[in-house]
DNA sequence: CGACATTACATAGACAATCTATGTCATTAA
DNA sequence: TTAATGACATAGATTGTCTATGTAATGTCG
């Protein structure tokens, strides 16, 4: 089945929906879920994640920490921070928002 | 209230379906009907909406006539093609599978 | 009559955000 | 000891929107 890009300005506030949701992840594991919780329609590649990433962690939007994977490999571990909790709020609205606008224009009669 | 732009990746959408919808319309009104229908959340800009045009023409998804306006000034006016009609229905199919995608990721538990 | 706002189309360049391609390093498996 | 995999990272290409600007013709108002 063939995958789909990103919408561009959706990924942030996947990244940090994705963090809300599943508490403590490291990048390889968000971009899974995003892949497994649209049921293999989305598709989040690595040159777009991690410099995301790093976009949210200056913004002060998710805090970040190095561990150990539970195969013993070395992986930064993300979570919300409570701005980044604010920020996803304000992002989901503005989504909904054009989303509902689009779906008038789209909607027949 | 603060409008929004259009999401990348769905002006030429909006473009087809205000087309399909309108019949006949020239560059002004379509961003009118799309500015309205959407009761004011999005706002087309001239920058980008007459490169639009000028892509969905040449790849022959609407054809173009000068005429004039009521008020007599002269004007592009713009209908859909039978292709054109094809190539909506293959954006319509992906927005909803990519929306309800996004759908999926955002809705709690 | 002349200045100005408005309508309508058009283009160049800026900018944002994603992707492709590539690379590194460490661990595990063959 | 080589190869495959996991995980992170960056450079540059690409795409598509926006901002800014410009032209021309019509209608309006002092």
């Amino acid at each position: 089945m063939s995958q789909e890009a990103i919408p561009p300005g959706t990924l942030d506030m996947l990244i940090l929906q994705t963090l809300f949701r599943g508490g403590r992840l490291h990048g390889f594991e968000i971009a899974e879920a995003i892949q497994e919780r649209s049921e293999d329609v989305l598709r989040v590649e690595e040159g777009s994640l991690y410099p995301a990433l790093q976009r949210l962690l200056l913004q002060g939007w998710i805090a970040g920490e190095w561990g150990k994977t539970e195969e013993n490999r070395r992986a930064r571990y993300y979570k919300i921070t409570r701005a980044g909790h604010t920020q996803l709020e304000r992002e989901l609205s503005r989504y909904r928002r054009v989303s509902n606008a689009i779906g008038r224009i789209l909607q027949p009669v």
